[in-house]
DNA sequence: TCTGGGGTCCTAGGACCC
DNA sequence: TCTGGGGTCCTAGGACCC
């Protein structure tokens, strides 16, 4: 019975075109067809017309014009592109429930409840590559498999506007035929170690033994690849997942920078990451710098506060005592990039939404303490300062 | 080649607690 | 005086992803 349908896996991975391109051609006509590189210094994004000509993401600015001389290099527009996700999000969610984001570009979508409504897996596919055209009027591929990594590797290999199914029956047949770089987690640094070792291939990853993996690669990296490598792989698609951490940065020039020019920077990245948490209703309490020097390396340092915040200035006063910290470091090799984030995100707080003036005190601290004193409960004291009715009736957040 | 702006996960040592 | 084993949290760094 439905033998033929019993071939098919129910995970869908759905994966934008070129996005940040994509969006460009969609908003100005006179780019469709033309080679298009979003970016500057270096390429965020390259449409297909630039990709063919060799261009590739996170490639220098000048190298990629060198060799697509004819490319037309657009700034980034952030908000433009974080609408779009959320338009193309709201499609996935009308095809099905069970939708987890991984970037701003690309899901998975489980669809194995819906056959009697939507059909089959691969034909939901097809119809959500049709819908995410027609009602955002972006180009999307679709890969169709058992398990979240063999559908994530199938949209890959199927771009662009690509639909792949791979077939149970035909799972380790496609997978061991792959490079070993298309597995998940193996990038520049891991890939030479195989390489160096003659191991090319997913199948020949397959062919080893655990324990040889681990002696090469460690034992994360190596209990990894090869359950991967075997599409060993039974993380299911899970809903409502948040974000565990939230940052801003910003590459500044080679050039010599004042420490005052360092400051504003790092208020102008502490402002916008407290202002997206407060926006999100989330706190957190362990503040992140991150630097690249003159040479590009890099360093980081954090500090973890006694109580989550999505206050600005709480923020900036720990971002500042981080960078002064590294002060001798900049002096010495200059510096190239700054971010900073915040951690360790409340990811389900009790929406308590008791109002502060009940328990007085002219700050969120002094609220939760007062409150602390009285019930003396850790959960309510996390649980009152995430757990703000609205914006708008926030006096003690004076952001 | 000369380098953006987001994120995730893993490792490893030390502090601290029982 | 010298000594376990186990656990959690914090910090720093690194690899990797889009």
């Amino acid at each position: 019975m439905g033998e033929s349908t019993l071939t098919e896996g129910t995970v869908l991975h759905a994966d934008l075109d070129a996005f940040f391109a994509s969006v460009e051609q969609r908003d100005d006509p006179s780019l469709r067809g033309r080679p298009v590189i979003v970016g500057g210094g270096v390429v965020m994004a390259a449409s297909y017309e630039a990709k063919r000509a060799g261009v590739r993401t996170a490639m220098g600015g000048r190298q990629a014009l060198r060799i697509c001389s004819d490319a037309i290099v657009v700034p980034p527009r952030m908000h433009a592109y974080t609408q779009a996700s959320r338009d193309v999000f709201d499609v996935f969610h009308d095809t099905t429930p069970m939708v987890e984001g991984l970037s701003i570009d690309e899901a998975f979508l489980e669809v194995g409840g819906l056959r009697r409504i939507r059909g089959l897996p691969s034909e939901i596919a097809a119809q959500l590559r049709v819908d995410v055209m027609e009602r955002v009027g972006l180009p999307i591929s679709v890969g169709v498999a058992r398990t979240k990594y063999l559908a994530k590797v199938a949209s890959a290999v199927s771009k662009p506007e690509g639909l792949l199914v791979v077939p149970i029956e035909r799972e380790l047949h496609f997978l061991h035929a792959l490079p070993v770089e298309r597995l998940w987690g193996v990038g520049k640094v891991t890939s030479g170690k195989l390489r160096a070792a003659r191991i090319n291939t997913v199948g020949d990853v397959a062919a080893m033994y655990e324990g040889e993996l681990v002696q090469l690669l460690g034992p994360g990296s190596g209990h990894h690849l090869h359950a991967l490598a075997h599409n060993r792989d039974p993380r299911p698609v899970v809903v409502g997942k948040r974000r565990g951490s939230m940052g801003a940065q910003h590459a500044i020039g080679r050039g010599h920078h004042t420490a005052e020019e360092l400051d504003l920077t790092l208020l102008g990245l502490v402002d916008r990451v407290a202002g997206r948490m407060r926006t999100a209703g989330r706190t957190g309490s362990t503040v992140t710098i991150r630097l690249r020097f003159g040479d590009f390396t890099r360093s980081t340092s954090s500090h973890t506060l006694p109580r989550p915040t999505a206050h600005t200035l709480t923020i900036l006063d720990v971002a500042r005592q981080l960078l002064a910290s590294r002060a001798a470091a900049i002096a010495e090799k200059g510096i190239t990039l700054i971010g900073v984030s915040v951690g360790s995100l409340d990811d389900n707080p009790m929406q308590l939404a008791l109002p502060i003036d009940v328990v007085g005190g002219a700050t969120i601290d002094d609220a939760v303490d007062a409150i602390r004193d009285k019930f003396g409960s850790k959960s309510l004291r996390r649980a009152v300062q995430v757990g703000r009715p609205d914006r708008d009736a926030m006096p003690i957040l004076p952001d």
